[in-house]
DNA sequence: AGCACGCCGACT
DNA sequence: GTCGGCGTGCTC
């Protein structure tokens, strides 16, 4: 029993430990590397993680100002395991963030105050002496055609091996590939010390999937982790993940982090999906953590998707990953639709087409549809009644005070259902003008279509018809979304308008026609992945169709005024390798992702050119040191695609570089440069981002 | 990040 | 006179 000196790491964004003594007699043990321990921080008790241990202090310099404080106690928190500080350890030093940031990120934020922890305490003890009283169901067995069984045999053959191994579990819309994976989980999972991971899309984890993965692995523990869990929900959560009792777990991006006692597998679902990456704080993709987790953990992960991100195909066809296919419905009653892909190039510039943003072949279409009894979706991936409002004599549009953006015009907004112009980007709220602010003039017009007009369209066009639309708008409210779901499954509505919401998770039986609208925009876009993610978002939305029985003439019809682009016969052939081939051409030709590695510099202060001398000044710092450009391309300043959100301007410079570890050198000397920069300029923010996917 | 310290403008 | 704005420095 003796007295060292630790050094801790604080939830504080600052890349410094600070040292404090310990008192091995006081706190009745020995310090080990992972505690998690109270400290007075300035004048604030907070909690810390022992990061380091030395006999002697490594601060304090012979007669430097400040004293040592002691470590106040040892939290009931349970350790940080060597396995997950080596995580935390990758991901601090990939995405740049301090240590103590990312440890903190993995434990429920009520563990950060030290008042808070016998609180804490107690709520778990309650919680598992209260138990859990889980209705008792009917084992459910499935049956698997031969493809699936060939996959899962394949998958357990590979978690028999004990070591890491990646497969990408290609699998069509109803091809039952969420049926495979529950299974080699269940089979995983039957040895009762072994847990399994599945990460699943934000807008997948719905209470359907919970039940569905509790049907299939009966009598395993299952816990489902995400943000929008009450505190205490979450905290209990945690807790029967970290020791072991929670087997399988199902969770969002952000449990990724979670520390698991025996984690012996690792699914994730739709792999290709936006909402694995973080866009704030640490900006990491889920989907990468987890795959760097399993192969420090020796364990299988299993990536699935109908349409991989090209960064993983492109890891398929140079065999580093391994490839597992299901081609055939697993329902042999369900129909494949038919694609129709309408051009509407000669209705896009006729005012009864811009109003109605529907031409008549597909108002013709959801009209036969209801008349056979049968439902229509209509996707139009823009909330609200239309992007922009114009004044048609001046010009004057409905620009957003705060940011350089259009304020959305909303017929039905808020509480009261008023027509508002909103901003999606930073929720300014604003009453439509009574005449143009401009010029005075009274005819403000709208201009485009969304999820209102299309909804208020199709109500006056096809009035017998029973409409219902669905978006956030609607569905703010807890619990309402399922409401609006419901009403789809009962068959109390005609024709469904919404957004890219509709298309995730809901599997409806009765639903016919699928039309996709206004998708133009981002076939040709600045975002090199535009047609990669509208790719992905076609195939999500057209299996949506034919779900269910006697639905022959069932159809999904794309309107378009470029039907010859290549994305539509890609979708039409159900043939991804060729189109994934040519878009993987694209972009080795440019020398994008996957065939380099990207990162973002972004500066964000209320000056614009501020933002640019800095990141010049930035610029120049990297090529006067070491060899010119260290081997990454550094592209010069510009204003970022949305220059302005809520009054801050915000600059970027892109890094671009084919080899990893020289942009990792890179841009850790950009992190010195920001570091040393905060402290001389506060008014403006340096954030780094990796591997970017919206700019 | 927070929090204290400190130095100027504009208020009872 | 002093209340409070936020620029600056520091936290072991
Ligand atoms: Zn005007
Ligand atoms: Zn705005």
């Amino acid at each position: 029993m003796k007295t060292y000196f630790v050094q801790i790491a604080i939830d504080i964004p600052l890349f410094k430990l600070f040292e404090y003594s310990w008192n091995s007699e006081q706190l009745g043990q020995e310090p080990e590397i992972g505690l998690i321990v109270e400290i007075e921080f300035g004048k604030k008790k907070v909690s810390g993680i022992v990061y380091e241990i030395n006999s002697e202090s490594i601060s304090k310099k012979e007669n430097s100002a400040y004293t040592i404080k002691e470590v106040i106690q040892i939290s009931p928190c349970p350790r940080i395991k060597d396995a997950e500080l080596k995580l935390f350890q990758f991901a601090s030093k990939y995405y740049l963030r301090p240590i103590g940031e990312v440890v903190f990120s993995s434990i429920p934020s009520d563990w950060k105050k030290p008042v808070n922890w016998p609180k804490l305490q107690k709520s778990i003890k309650k919680k598992e002496n209260l138990g859990i009283k889980e209705a008792i169901r009917e084992p459910l067995t499935l049956t698997f055609n031969e493809e699936q069984d060939k996959a899962i045999e394949a998958l357990i053959n590979l978690s028999k091996e004990g070591k890491y191994s990646i497969t990408f579990l290609k699998g069509i819309t109803g091809s039952g590939k969420t049926a495979v994976y529950l299974e080699w989980i269940k089979r995983i999972t039957e040895d009762t010390a072994k847990q399994c991971l599945v990460l699943v899309p934000e807008i997948n984890l719905t209470p359907q999937l919970e039940q569905t993965v509790k049907n299939i692995c009966i009598g395993k523990e299952v816990v489902i982790l995400h943000s929008n869990l009450t505190p205490s929900e979450r905290n209990y959560a945690w807790w029967k993940i970290q020791n072991g009792v929670g087997q399988i777990i199902v969770g969002t991006r952000l449990s990724v982090f979670t520390p698991i006692k025996n984690l012996s597998a690792i699914v994730i679902d739709e792999e290709h999906d936006n909402s694995y990456k973080q866009q704030d704080g640490m900006r990491y993709s889920a989907r990468d953590v987890a795959i760097w987790r399993a192969a420090d953990l020796k364990i299988p992960v299993l990536l699935c998707s109908a349409t991989p991100s090209l960064e993983t195909w492109d890891k398929v066809l140079k065999k580093k990953i391994d490839l597992l296919s299901l081609s055939k419905r697993a329902k042999p009653g369900a129909t494949i639709p038919s694609i129709e892909i309408i051009d509407i190039k000669n209705e896009v510039n006729q005012s009864k087409f811009k109003n109605l943003g529907l031409c008549d072949y597909t108002l013709e279409e959801i009209k036969k549809t209801a008349l056979r009894k049968k439902q229509s979706l209509i996707f139009i991936n823009r909330r609200g009644y239309a992007p922009i409002l114009t004044c048609h004599a001046c010009n004057w549009k409905s620009e957003c005070k705060n940011c350089s953006t259009w304020q959305v015009f909303h017929k039905i907004s808020g509480k009261n259902k008023k027509p508002m112009l909103q901003c999606h980007h930073c929720g300014l709220i604003e009453r439509i003008p009574e005449a143009c602010p401009e010029c005075g003039n009274q005819d403000l017009r709208h201009l485009g279509v969304g999820t209102q007009s299309i909804e208020e369209n199709i109500e006056k066009t096809l009035q017998e018809l029973r409409i219902l639309r669905i978006d956030t708008d609607v569905t703010r409210s807890k619990g309402s979304a399922e409401e609006l779901f419901q009403k789809i499954h009962q068959q109390e509505v005609d024709v469904v308008v919404g957004t890219q919401m509709l298309s995730k998770g809901h599997d409806f039986s009765n639903v016919e026609t699928v039309v996709v609208v206004d998708i133009d925009k981002s076939l040709y876009s600045y975002d090199f992945r535009a047609t990669e993610k509208m790719y992905a978002q076609l195939v999500q939305v057209a299996g949506r169709g034919g779900r269910g029985d006697n639905l022959e003439n069932s159809k999904i019809i794309i309107q378009t005024a470029f039907p010859e682009h290549k994305i539509f016969n890609a979708i039409k052939d159900e043939n991804l390798y060729e189109f994934y081939n040519e878009l993987l051409e694209e972009r080795k030709i440019a020398q994008l992702p996957p065939f380099s590695y990207q990162a973002l510099v972004m500066a964000e202060s209320k000056n614009q050119t501020m933002n640019e001398e800095v990141l010049k000044g930035l610029k120049n710092f990297l090529e006067n040191i070491g060899n010119k450009n260290n081997g990454c391309i550094i592209y010069d300043p510009v204003p970022r695609s949305i220059q302005r959100v809520s009054g801050v301007e915000r600059t970027q410079v892109l890094l671009e570089s084919t080899d990893r570890k020289k942009l990792q050198t890179c841009l850790e000397k950009i992190l010195d440069y920001a570091e040393a920069q905060k402290s001389k300029n506060r008014s403006i923010r340096i954030i780094i981002e990796r591997d970017p996917i919206s700019f």
